[in-house]
DNA sequence: TAATTTGTTCGTAGACATTTC
DNA sequence: GGAAATGTCTACGAACAAATT
């Protein structure tokens, strides 16, 4: 019997009852489910605590944390431990960052590449084309990548200071793409892997659709705070971790030598499987062997993505994925479950445009172009020299505090003409602490527009005292 | 305290209560996995009951439940209800039909698609790579393919009897892609899916790998049972079915019109949502307009997966992928998430051809070329009017009983230098009915090869005593 | 065919960790 | 800083379903 009466009103979500039929906690997410898609109950409203909602019902608690676990896996729902469980504010949409720009909008959202000098590229594919037998690319022959271009990736790869043997490297239809096969092989739902508080949207939507939990850990100037990691390693069971080590996107933050070896150890100690995305490796071209790889640190349990769209056109997906022996054969059966296999023309233009040196031409033009870019950035922000990274792709602009959401802030500048992101996009779980916006330089393709569409920018964030 | 007592070495697997640390499931499975890995316990063996486990250890018997379940979605054992669980005859071995066959071996494995008129599309790839400006090719836009991209697609698709609109239609990197995206979209682990008895072997991989359950339904000469696809629904919950309406892979199976109209009252009533697959609908270009399309009869639940890769080439990886409206946004993003974008220059080599009219003249190639194989097929095998199917790109060859495992009969041809594939390898669960041997027609590009390669084959099955 | 064996599902109870107040 | 609130994890017992004997 229940030891509460309760008033009329009283709980936000009042299931009745004599309508639940057994499974009981499937019939609760059902008549969830039904409540929320008729607009009964919206986007962020707090639901009744578990105990509370079983009191009502008479159940056991145990069964009111079953529905609920069930519905955050619908994505319908998040609890948060000591605080309650919430009406999931994307029902129904996805913070993905989609490609779409239509329309006249200033895009400061997508982090492009600087795709002027793509008709560079017209060569190479005439010379393929014109090749006297190209049926070797037509078929389903070399799923992970012909040999020969497989020998030309090793070679840029050593380059920008990246060594791996031909039997440790597959070709991927792109970086994001090498996140789903890695995912999909080496984890299973319910898995939990460590990210920095804010990290790239995309991962945390894959993540999501392959049912793995995300465990956000806190940053510094430096990096990724190991002592937060070894907490949380020791507090979860935590099987992998996912880091940026070069420009992380959104923070722009580069690992330290000295940070990377820390982490390293906790790494190690708690035998995580390191996803280490290298999507801006190209910038190190400049600066080879300046830095410590976490790959050499952990050669056992190291998967290394270097994806080409960045670095090349974001058009040919194709991205080089690195692995230690033992995770071969799960990687390349999920690749092939996957995909298939990697379009064999894509990875030939790549891998020409390597070897005619056209590819080298690109980047140090996109490299160029990034840091007019940034100058631009500088001299228009000059007056904010905290702003001052060398993060040439993009931005992080940190706000002052606000009552308004990431949401209505994006659509406030949005409405002005001026796509961008806020720093809750890239968030795992909720935070209370600083906010950002996300300025990206790299899909402008014009030095004077984007000079213009900045003076607006930094016009708007001095007038609505954003900044 | 346990009411039995054991002698040593009564059960196949006996961990040692003392090194059992909490959670007692997690360590269970932990042993487990180091017995398997160190040959103290192989493939196949039967493990304890759930129940007999539970009394040696002195625990609650769902405890093992779990630990079973654990180690069942790591893919180390499986379960059947009434005789006990097996430590997965796969263990280590995966069963994906990989491409690879760098040696002489005679192909009847692979299902390739007669490729020797690949040359066919140079000229369009080098049209396409001469226009004046192809940047618009390079870069992140239309992630689920151009609009005039599409346009040509439903072009094509009315042709062979799909009708769609614009909006309800995406190009994928081909049709295993789309298989990934709608997994990753539609269903969550744990999540069933109703397949034929045998199908699809790296279906079966995908689902595996999103930890999607297939239940196996029994078939006839028709197709599916309905009788039996309801009885599943009713005794489980059941949330989709995937089906080849048109030659089978691999039992070469078209479902009736009549079938189809019972299946769909089904699968309508049970609201499970088709994955319905065509990866040679080009057959159809003959008998256009002959069928009744299952998405016609379940316009609201049905996904359609056209593949271009059988049609055109296996190298260049496009797919059309068909949905109605209230799928669309879970889909795009899956898309968006698995792929960022399909490979918009394959999307375009596959439209160009499609409008220049040489993917037509190489579907009717690949017609006339699989019809001669099925002609020599039927000559060699003329003894054996019952193998006499019009399934032009493989044969479904039933076996007598033997004693020998599937894996054991693949072996054994392979030594005699023939790769062909075992219904086994096509099971979702075990079947101790009938068993066949899958030959591929369509990997052999040479008549003359193909002949005496059937001989042989004919020759070593009649020796042996197979059929 | 009926009884038995065996795996599966569900609701329950207690211990625990995190956040809030 | 400590008590209370709240979600999470693990083990358990009962009812159930399928296959075997």
């Amino acid at each position: 019997m229940p030891i509460n009466i309760f008033s009329e009103n009283s709980l936000s979500w009042m299931p009745q009852k004599n309508t639940l039929k057994r499974p009981i906690y499937q019939s609760l997410v059902h008549d969830l489910e039904e409540k929320i898609k008729s607009n009964i109950l919206m986007p962020g409203t707090k639901l009744p605590s578990q105990r509370e909602l079983a009191d009502y019902l008479d159940l056991n608690f145990t069964t009111i944390t079953r529905a609920y676990k069930l519905s955050e896996q619908k994505n319908l729902t998040y609890g948060v431990v000591g605080k309650g469980t919430y009406i999931s504010p994307t029902v129904n949409t996805s913070p993905t960052i989609t490609p779409f720009n239509t329309d006249k909008t200033i895009n400061f959202g997508l982090i492009s590449a600087f795709e002027e000098n793509n008709n560079l590229l017209t060569n190479v594919i005439a010379d393929i084309s014109s090749q006297s037998n190209i049926n070797h690319l037509l078929t389903y022959d070399s799923p992970i990548g012909m040999t020969s271009q497989r020998k030309v990736a090793i070679n840029y790869l050593k380059k920008i200071g990246f060594s791996v043997s031909l039997d440790n490297i597959a070709i991927t239809s792109g970086g994001q793409n090498a996140l789903t096969i890695i995912l999909l092989a080496l984890f299973n739902a319910n898995d939990k892997i460590a990210v920095d508080r804010f990290t790239y949207v995309n991962f945390i939507e894959i993540a999501k659709l392959a049912q793995i939990k995300l465990i956000p850990i806190d940053y510094d100037s430096a990096g990724m705070i190991p002592e937060k990691l070894k907490y949380a390693c020791e507090h979860n069971h935590i099987n992998g971790i996912y880091l940026m080590p070069y420009f992380a996107n959104p923070t722009g933050i580069s690992i330290t030598d000295e940070r990377k070896i820390t982490l390293a150890q906790v790494i190690k100690s708690h035998d995580l499987v390191l996803i280490e995305d290298n999507y801006l490796h190209f910038l190190n071209i400049f600066d080879i062997g300046s830095s410590i790889q976490m790959r050499t640190l952990l050669p056992n349990q190291t998967i290394t993505i270097i994806s080409m769209t960045k670095a090349i056109s974001t058009g040919l997906r194709v991205g080089y994925l690195l692995f230690p022996s033992k995770y071969k054969h799960s990687l390349v059966t999920s690749l092939i479950n996957v995909n298939v296999k990697t379009s064999s023309l894509d990875a030939e233009i790549i891998t020409q445009s390597l070897v005619t040196g056209v590819a080298y031409d690109m980047m140090y033009k996109k490299i160029a172009l990034a840091q007019h870019a940034n100058d631009t950035f500088n001299t228009v922000f000059k007056d904010y020299p905290n702003l001052k990274t060398n993060t040439l792709f993009f931005k992080w602009i940190p706000l002052k505090k606000s009552t308004l959401s990431g949401k209505k802030i994006e659509s406030f500048f949005l409405h002005q003409g001026i796509r961008l992101f806020h720093s809750d996009r890239f968030l795992v779980s909720e935070n209370d602490k600083q906010t950002f916006l996300r300025i990206s330089l790299s899909a402008i393709n014009n030095a004077e527009t984007l000079k213009s569409a900045l003076i607006k920018l930094k016009t708007l964030l001095e007038q609505f005292d954003y900044i």
